[in-house]
DNA sequence: TCAAATTCCATGATATCCCATATTTATAGC
DNA sequence: GCTATAAATATGGGATATCATGGAATTTGA
């Protein structure tokens, strides 16, 4: 069974730019590292374009190579196709984690979220977000709103019951 | 036949937040886990949103999979995913059983739900709950009144005697 | 040569592991 | 059914490892 990445915490971010990747996310991370082993730390990959509200969004290696393959599988030359790899490719960056489980984000990526003092991490199951807490706590607001637009339910986790129970 | 959650108990909430899980409920975290084998202790997962009334909710391997499946059926890069995945993601968490059957309730899920000294285990089938023992004996009422008013009858249970009867 | 980035080390707080023990439940023999 | 014995359970305490974070030392590279 694949371990996914779950739950959301608050990390501190230095003058330096550093910040602590919840320690369960770096599980996560290296069973997604085909070239991980012990002793080393994983690599893996920020994406930083394509989102409507702006946070970065963490892949695993076998993540990021999963969705590769999905966009070359998009129509050559499709407008779609060529939004996907633009974001996929052109924005993103490589990333490793350091000794003490800790990423530096570069000024670029801090700037592009607003990022100062403190940042939030949330699992996505496939992939995790880093997000500027304010923004995130609007974002939040936004889907449940968003989700009971959509589907006249107001709570998400109708889902869990529906499924689950059968 | 699928084992599953039944009955409800009380257990003490120690300092470190340790709470030892009902014995029987264990068997079927372990049925529930593919990956466990005598000797380990099964994973499970505990979804700490989208209920009314706050308390937790402790699905196992099996089923928590089925929900994931279910969303990554959904277009990539869909709203419809996104919210869902957010909200299924975000608020839960992997918990493994100790050596001793018991689990840790980090501080965030204790507050989340009013705990302090004690917890009420209340098995639902696929799931279980737990709760802060007040709220509980609350919530119970409030069904029980619910169920009286909906139907004229004044105990759930009238059910039972129904089919078993026959 | 200087600023920025990277590596290395330090530390308090927290979480995890390991062992102890009282209590309850199950088992076996009579 | 009753009692002796063994196994499982519920809970506590202390030792140990991990985590999050800060700062200093070293390297890099313009």
């Amino acid at each position: 069974m694949i371990r996914r990445f779950r739950g959301e915490s608050l990390h501190k971010v230095d003058l330096k730019g550093r910040v602590s990747v919840p320690a369960p996310f770096r599980r996560v991370l290296e069973d997604g590292d085909p070239e991980f082993k012990t002793g080393s730390n994983p690599n893996f990959v920020i994406v930083y374009g394509g989102v409507k509200t702006p946070c970065l969004e963490a892949y695993t290696m076998k993540s990021i190579s999963t969705v590769d393959q999905l966009i070359s599988k998009l129509p050559r030359f499709s407008r779609e196709r060529e939004i996907l790899e633009r974001f996929i490719n052109t924005q993103s960056i490589y990333i490793q984690l350091d000794e003490n489980g800790r990423i530096v984000l570069p000024p670029k990526l801090k700037a592009f979220i607003g990022l100062e003092g403190e940042a939030i991490f949330a699992g996505m199951g496939e992939k995790f977000q880093i997000w500027e807490p304010k923004t995130y706590e609007t974002e939040l607001q936004f889907l449940q709103d968003d989700f009971s637009k959509l589907t006249g339910k107001a709570n998400p986790f109708y889902l869990i019951d529906n499924i689950v129970d059968k």
